[in-house]
DNA sequence: CCGACGTCCTGCTAGC
DNA sequence: TGCTAGCAGGACGTCG
């Protein structure tokens, strides 16, 4: 599941690998991904050199020496590659842009949950994140996001899946960072105290920036942009450890549905609070 | 307006 | 052994 730290981690493995690389030929599977690519969009994009790779949220930006973007979205079980030349084509392989030194960049993606978009300007990616992105979770505004948390009824677990409070958090790091926090992810945000907002959000930073350091997780699909997988799947305290011994208490993790999502916990560690 | 829930998609697996 | 129901979840549409 490409979170923002596997998000980061394509990024920048891909960076040294299609910078000033010139696209010659995109080719394009016949599926439909989550948005539709337009079929005019191949003569925008042949003949144009990437000149930076960034991630925004768990969105992927590839600016062109256009001016214009490729946004791309990894959904579920998107990969995102650059690979040599002659690489056998695998599977559900849905674009593939040829580069001027041989490799191919490569979109696949299994389940088709994610997309990818030619975008004419940088003014015009914000419409086509859908709702206005949250701040990035490394220097969280410490007030506004306790505030946002405080004023909601919601349970935690769907605020910190609400990609317009803070955008790159999915179910795997919301799950770590409420642990880390001791909250109990059914906990309204509501029923909060300044205090469990500042541990909530310190929570967060943290658990992100260790995940980036061990690019990420692969639970199965994820894959970074030359193929490695992640290393941050055997640091998990709860995703994925239901009946497992709680690192803290060594109480068994339970498993629940929050927010329609497996929401993972340890019952003595994260108390509700409501 | 807000929150809850269903939908998309494929592959794996638990359980009979 | 072989089959199938259920589950995995990011983003978004719909419903109450």
């Amino acid at each position: 599941m490409p979170e923002l730290p596997e998000v980061e981690t394509v990024v920048r493995d891909l960076r040294p690998l299609i910078v000033g690389r010139c696209i010659v030929s995109v080719r394009v599977g016949s599926k439909k991904l989550r948005k539709p690519w337009e079929q005019e969009w191949a003569d925008c994009v042949v003949g144009t050199t990437p000149l930076a790779i960034r991630r925004r949220g768990k969105w992927i930006l590839v600016d062109l020496d256009s001016g214009a973007i490729l946004l791309v979205h990894l959904g579920m079980t998107g990969q995102f590659t650059a690979v040599p030349a002659g690489e056998p084509a695998p599977d559900h392989l849905h674009f593939t842009f040829a580069l001027n030194d041989g490799s191919e960049l490569r979109y696949r993606d299994t389940r088709r949950f994610g997309s990818v978009q030619w975008i004419a300007s940088d003014a015009l990616v914000q419409d086509a994140f859908g709702e206005r992105l949250g701040p990035e979770p490394f220097d969280i505004p410490a007030k506004p996001f306790a505030e946002a948390l405080r004023s909601s009824r919601r349970n935690l677990k769907a605020l910190l899946l609400d990609q317009s409070l803070l955008a790159g958090v999915g179910n795997i790091y919301a799950d770590e960072s409420l642990f880390r926090s001791g909250l109990h992810p059914q906990t309204l945000g509501s029923s909060l105290k300044p205090k469990d907002c500042d541990r909530l959000r310190l929570a967060i930073e943290e658990v992100i920036a260790k995940a980036i350091d061990g690019r990420g997780s692969t639970i199965r699909d994820y894959i970074g942009g030359s193929g490695l997988r992640g290393g941050y799947q055997d640091e998990f305290t709860v995703y994925g450890r239901t009946g497992e011994a709680c690192v803290n208490c060594g109480t068994a993790i339970e498993m629940i549905r929050v927010a329609g999502r497996a929401s993972h916990f340890c019952p003595k560690c994260q108390k509700r609070k409501n």
